[in-house]
DNA sequence: GTCGCTGCAAAGTCTTTGCAGAGAG
DNA sequence: CTCTCTGCAAAGACTTTGCAGCGAC
């Protein structure tokens, strides 16, 4: 079968190593909000909003006091160098994850929100054909399953 | 090929009827407004903005004094009937379309920002395979692919 | 006439920015 | 020490809502 779940590639020490090698190239500065914004989205499985991601730090790092500006400046600055990765969802806003991790897509439940992921080298192989066919250079591409998941089906 | 670009499969007098009928079973009224923002959203083969869009409409009718509130209002409820849909692309915010024709997915120039429509039966296909082995119940999907369109290559 | 629709402006969201003090290198 | 980061609060962008008058039916 050419479809299954990802799984998390890198450990979170190496995550870490590569984080600190950029911030030292770009002579950005490794403090500690930045670094539990990482540790928090490395360990959360989730696609988190930029609001999500803030409470969670609040409560686990209360005496870090990190204000939601800071979450915002980091989470552009880390999208920006390729670290995390946007999905804008509908109305509901942006929600980032950690984007080391191979290429995937996205499942949606309309119902529950939850987010899963997937791959299929089917697809993965016809973007790159249609791409060509239109003579479209490539850099990216996202794609986006909705529907109700497994679980909100049996719970109804 | 299975690849190709679509056409606009439905003629503005009807696609007007279907409107009206809506509008009446819902006993929702057809206003100025209203058949306007219709007409400028199927004339403009575009992807617009509520802004976009309320700039269109004030500049060929300016009599209208068209409030963006009413755009906004018109476009949630078009969305709702299935009349238009939205796509959310990146921090640009949200873009509008009619969404009577075939289904269709994306191609998204990041230079132009230039969205250029396409349909693919493989990938129609397989987006029903994958759902299925996922237990999952897919009532909508949508696809983007992003790069330098052949005009941006060329001009560069 | 009735009741939904509209424009306006005010109120909400969500996100970004300016600033002065804190802290990493 | 220097120069970036941070929290705070204020400002912005975008969207929604309340209201009183307007207009479709």
């Amino acid at each position: 079968m050419s479809t299954n779940f990802t799984e998390r590639t890198i450990e979170y020490d190496k995550l870490l190593a590569d984080f600190k090698a950029l911030l030292k190239e770009k002579a950005l500065k490794f403090t500690n909000q930045r670094e539990k914004i990482l540790e928090t989205l490395y360990y959360s499985q989730e696609h988190l909003t930029p609001e999500a991601l803030h409470q969670l730090i609040k409560e686990k790092y209360p005496e870090l006091n990190a204000g939601i500006a800071t979450i915002y400046r980091t989470l552009s600055m880390l999208e920006e160098n390729d670290i995390v990765s946007s999905l804008s969802f509908g109305a509901q806003g942006k929600k980032y994850e950690l984007g080391a991790k191979d290429h995937h897509d996205h499942m949606i439940c309309t119902k529950c929100h939850e987010i899963t992921e997937f791959v299929d080298e089917v697809i993965e192989t016809q973007q790159h054909k249609i791409a060509d066919a239109h003579g479209f250079k490539m850099q990216d591409h996202s794609m986006q399953i909705y529907g109700i998941c497994k679980k909100c089906q049996e719970n109804s």
